[in-house]
DNA sequence: GTCTGTGAACGCATTCACAGCA
DNA sequence: TGCTGTGAATGCGTTCACAGAC
């Protein structure tokens, strides 16, 4: 099929598959359905079999999909092959779980290194990882090839630091403040907006049958 | 306008609106046009007047819409006038960052309880809420009133915790576990999946020009 | 003239339905 | 027979364009 135009959802949606075929690896599975990936992730079958084909034909008609095979292309796909190297910006509260997260590390993502502009955090240590002076911000982008960012502070110094980021050379973006960055627009930037998340479940509780 | 079908998506941006909207209050403008609005938060006009033409009619033809007006109407579209009373399930690094989270009160959210199995944490305090045993959480939900959980707690435990939520009331879960909830299907979920932003920023990156 | 509210047109994503391969 | 891959049909959300209120 050709590869033009990959919708923007079915990007988001191949971690969803790429988590689920990793289950279903651990558990020893070695050939699954559309039927059976969609079952699991309550989708329509024939969404997942579009999706899949945009980036290629990587199932057996009459047998299905090889499990390793498939968690082998998406992980390419999503270019996390090897690790996805991540720099922390703010080591709060949220930083500081985002950093001991032990998810991160089994799907793939990697925080190498973190900042923060607290002189009181600098030079200290929070899993492992050395909390450093935001002056060798760039420095340490340049040095350990650092391509995505995580920004976990306070909404008022967001649009600074993704500034920042911007002149350092990081390419995308994945921003916890409430608020829309302005960055140049080859970044790319994902928002994790929580009051967002919760409005609309206060609108659903509200109009709850 | 008939208000049968509102987007999914139209809710969401509500909170956007409702934001963006108290920060033009708090800096004294009383009026503002849907360009206005479109411009801060980059996004069409026409779009931001037909999103609010789905719960009436709230601008003036020539002027414009008034802040304090529109920013209370969404309030209550959202029915978020009153606090929303939030309970938290998982005190871990994760639950600890939200439950002092300063933004969350300021935008109307109220984590009232909250809960975890770890006998060491239950008993004990964080930013002023105790940390209770699962076994009061049906009683403590009735007692408070509270309709939605936060669930953050590790992969392997959301599930049985989200039908614990179920048999307690519960109507809107925000689940960070990277898993999909089986709960029946009045029961609204909504998702922080930070793989599956990642992931997304990572296949950017790959496909950056 | 200004800016809202909204049908109509458009475009993107999902689902259907089936041809084609194992 | 079973299941993929994919055009075609559908559905949903966004944008256009303009009538109508101020």
């Amino acid at each position: 099929m050709k590869r033009d135009v990959i919708p923007k959802e079915t990007i988001k949606r191949m971690s969803l598959y790429l988590r689920c075929l990793n289950m279903f690896l651990d558990s020893g599975r070695e050939n699954i359905s559309s039927k059976d990936l969609a079952d699991v992730l309550k989708v329509n079958a024939s969404k997942i079999r579009k999706d899949l084909s945009y980036f290629g034909e990587f199932g057996t008609r009459g047998r299905g999909y090889d499990v390793r095979r498939l968690s082998g292309e998406i992980r390419s796909i999503l270019h996390l092959d090897g690790d996805l190297k991540i720099v922390l910006i703010g080591v709060g509260n949220l930083g500081s779980a985002l950093i001991s997260y032990p998810k991160f590390g089994e799907q793939g993502f990697n925080i190498v290194a973190a900042f923060d502009k607290d002189p009181r955090k600098i030079g200290k240590r929070k899993n492992g990882i050395l909390i450093q002076d935001l002056r060798f911000l760039k420095q340490e982008i340049k040095k350990k090839k650092i391509r995505v960012a995580i920004l976990a502070v306070p909404t008022e110094e967001a649009q600074v630091m993704g500034e920042f980021l911007e002149r350092a050379g990081i390419r995308a973006i994945l921003n916890f403040a409430p608020c829309q960055l302005s960055v140049e627009n080859k970044i790319k930037v994902a928002y994790v907006d929580l009051a967002m998340e919760l409005g609309r479940l206060s609108y659903h509780v509200k109009n709850y049958n």
